[in-house]
DNA sequence: CTGTGTGCAAACACTTTGCAGGTGT
DNA sequence: ACACCTGCAAAGTGTTTGCACACAG
C-alpha cells in the first residue's frame, strides 16, 4: 500500500499533518466513512470545518469518493476502482464498503440519456454480520 | 390513475388535508421529491414536522421509497415499481426519476453477503436537457 | 515570501422531538 | 370518545463560509 505521504505528493497536495491523518484513515478502512466518523477515528480533536475541506479537496483531486446513501450524511471512500461497481450497505453494522469484484452488466439507458457517472447500492446483511448469528 | 383519498384508504392512513395534499403531489410528480421541495409544491405554507411525520408515514406503509443520492437531503418518490430498478439523476436539472423500463441483469454477491434491497443511481444528463441544447 | 491550510465563530440547511390542542372515524 | 394528526417551538446534526493567523514550499 502507497503511503499517505506519497499518495500526497502524487495528487500535488501539501502534506499537512491534518491530510496526512486523515488519509491514513481512509487507507486503513475499506468502508466509507464521513467527516462525523473520521472525527471519531482522529486522536485529537480536529476543527470540522477543516476536515469538510480537506475531504472536498480529496474529491476534486480524484482521491476519494462519495457514496450514495439514503440517509442524509455524505460518506467517502478511496477511489481504488475506476469502474462501475456495487456498493454494500450492512443493515447491521452499518458499514458501507465497495465491491468491486462484483461483475455489473449491460443496461441501456433510454434515449437521449447520457451517463457521466453513476452509484449503485446494495443494502442488506455483510458476510461479517451474517456469520456472526 | 388512483385517486390520492383512494390510495390512503388502501394503505389505512386517515384521509386528512395535508396527507391529500402531500400525496397528490407525490402523484402529480414522476421525480424525487425532498421535504423542501415537497413544501415549496405546497401552495399553503405548511408545517415542515409535519411533512415530515408524513413522509416517514408513507414509507412505513411502504407507499414512497428514499432514493439514494450523494446529497444530505432525502428525496423519496412513490413506489411504482417493486422491482429493482434505476434511478437517473440529472445533472443540469437536478431531477431525479425512476427508470423502471430499463434492464437490469444479474450480478452474484460475494459469499455470505444477503440483499435485502438495492438503490441504484445513474448520474448524468436527462433526455430533456440534452435535447434543449 | 507567498499562496495555501487551519482554527474559530457564526450561520445555514435539513431533520427530529415534546407538548398542547385539534380532528378523523 | 379516543386515537391519531397537527402546529409550534426548540434542539440536534451535518455542512458551509468569512476572517485572521500559521505554515509549507
Amino acid at each position: 500500500m502507497k503511503t499517505a505521504k506519497k499518495i500526497l505528493e502524487e495528487n500535488k497536495l501539501s502534506k499537512t499533518n491534518g491530510r496526512l491523518n486523515i488519509l491514513e484513515i481512509l487507507l486503513h478502512h475499506d468502508i466509507a466513512l464521513s467527516e462525523p466518523e473520521i472525527q471519531d477515528r482522529l486522536g485529537v480533536v480536529s476543527d470540522r470545518a477543516t476536515i469538510y475541506r480537506t475531504l472536498k479537496k480529496f474529491k476534486e483531486v480524484g482521491l476519494i469518493h462519495p457514496v450514495a446513501t439514503e440517509g442524509t450524511t455524505t460518506k467517502y471512500v478511496l477511489k481504488k476502482a475506476p469502474e462501475e461497481h456495487l456498493h454494500f450497505k450492512c443493515n447491521h453494522c452499518g458499514n458501507i464498503k465497495c465491491l468491486i469484484d462484483v461483475k455489473l452488466s449491460e443496461y441501456v439507458l433510454p434515449d437521449g440519456y447520457t451517463k457521466e457517472d453513476s452509484n449503485f447500492l446494495i443494502i442488506g446483511t455483510c458476510n461479517k454480520c451474517n456469520s456472526s448469528n
